[in-house]
DNA sequence: GTGCGCAAGATTGTACACAATCTGGCCTGC
DNA sequence: GCAGGCCAGATTGTGTACAATCTTGCGCAC
């Protein structure tokens, strides 16, 4: 019954608020914890062996980075980006990642392109065994690795929250019928940033977040499941 | 002794976590607190009439807009950004803030100008009575003004951030000697943006950044009172 | 005299307990 | 029969107490 104890019998040591926010945001991006789930501080607070005190500061957290939304005296939600917000996020993804794939394009070396590679290659081998959860999670730190090859803190930063912000944005908008292909988008990202070739990375990123943003379904249309007073008033 | 009621004898109605947060925020913003500066969780629940727990939640958030530095067992300080992040920040600034001038010009109606001149306005008399925190205040909120003009949520919450951060960098670098240039940049931004020439308002707003950013020093040197275990190990 | 070790004070990290607020069901009155 | 108010349960917000960690000053050994 000790709740820091997994399957496997190791124990954690006494988790504080960052790995509880870290836990979250993890099952998150996995998508795990659907858009709109309640998070109750007591529930989490026994599911990781921790006081409410320290689940409070772990959701406060997740809230900066828009990952989960605090309606006072109501608890803390998944949240759910407007189908304004998601476009908002890819209109701003398209606005910092080409020109950071560029950068990346003339700083990476060699280990670097060896640890993308390995990258795609997990990403693969989680497609395979239709684990799409872990699929997109691999997908979005693509991403960030490329930022943080492109060695520019700050502007890999907002990536990093706008990556997340679109884990929850795939979960609710995303169109069944549109295949997953990014597998070879990735991999000629990769090429080209092995070759070292900035135009062409910048170019390639620009038009995969292009077949991203339009994959998805943004057609004004209240959320699934958002607020039965708004779905139910026409 | 209510530390409730200031000096007018208004009564704040107990500050809660964001609030105490603001309030710190704005004092950050005004030069009040300079850069590298021990935040005392005791101290300032005293100041503010709250307990520890609200203060914590307030440091929290603001670490998270990188304003103050959390270091475990150590405390909050005021954060001290590094020259590199300087350099990063400005040129963050340099990739969002054009377009979204263009974006403003595109959008902004008579009254947005108007809000805009008041705050003009607001800023010169401020330069007038030589109170240069207030003056630097608002020129930030002056870039948030455009952001939030340019109706796009999820880059102006970037550029808060960033505009943020840019009152920290100025606290550390500004250089003495360059005058406060401002005054025309502002009003020749406000032109454009009512004459709904988007051109020139990225144009503008592009060497508006540029300029504040040459017009700081940031050679490779130890920030003033960094450390002093850095300062005098040369 | 100098350097290391140790202990006391101070400050932060965490847990717990109480107060405020919201949700949902029940009851009364029209 | 239905609307409105009221009360109980549950959940969050806040304050306080204790534990862990770091700083700092003193003392002892070399």
């Amino acid at each position: 019954m000790n709740a820091n104890a997994d399957t496997k019998g190791r124990k954690k040591p006494a988790p504080d608020a960052d790995a509880v926010a870290e836990a979250l945001s993890l099952a998150i991006h996995r998508h795990r914890l659907a858009p709109g789930t309640k998070l109750g501080e007591e529930e989490l607070a026994e599911i990781y062996g921790v006081s409410r005190t320290t689940v409070r500061a772990a959701l406060r957290a997740l809230s900066h980075h828009r990952l989960v939304e605090i309606r006072r005296n109501r608890g803390a939600f998944v949240a759910q980006p407007s189908i304004r917000e998601a476009h908002e996020v890819f209109e701003a993804r398209a606005m910092l990642e080409p020109g950071l794939a560029a950068r990346a394009a003339e700083r990476a070396g060699p280990e670097e392109v060896a640890l993308l590679a390995e990258h795609i290659a997990d990403e693969h081998a989680a497609l395979a065994r239709a684990d799409q959860g872990a699929a997109l999670h691999l997908s979005g730190k693509f991403h960030n690795e490329i930022a943080r090859i492109a060695d520019h803190g700050v502007i890999a930063g907002f990536v990093e929250a706008l990556v997340a912000r679109s884990s929850l944005i795939i979960a609710l908008y995303w169109r069944r019928e549109s295949a997953l292909c990014e597998r070879h988008a990735h991999h000629a990202l990769l090429d080209a940033l092995e070759g070292g070739d900035a135009a062409a990375a910048e170019e390639l990123m620009k038009s995969h977040l292009v077949d991203l943003h339009s994959a998805l379904d943004l057609r004004e249309r209240p959320a699934p499941t958002r607020s039965l007073k708004e779905a139910l008033g026409s």
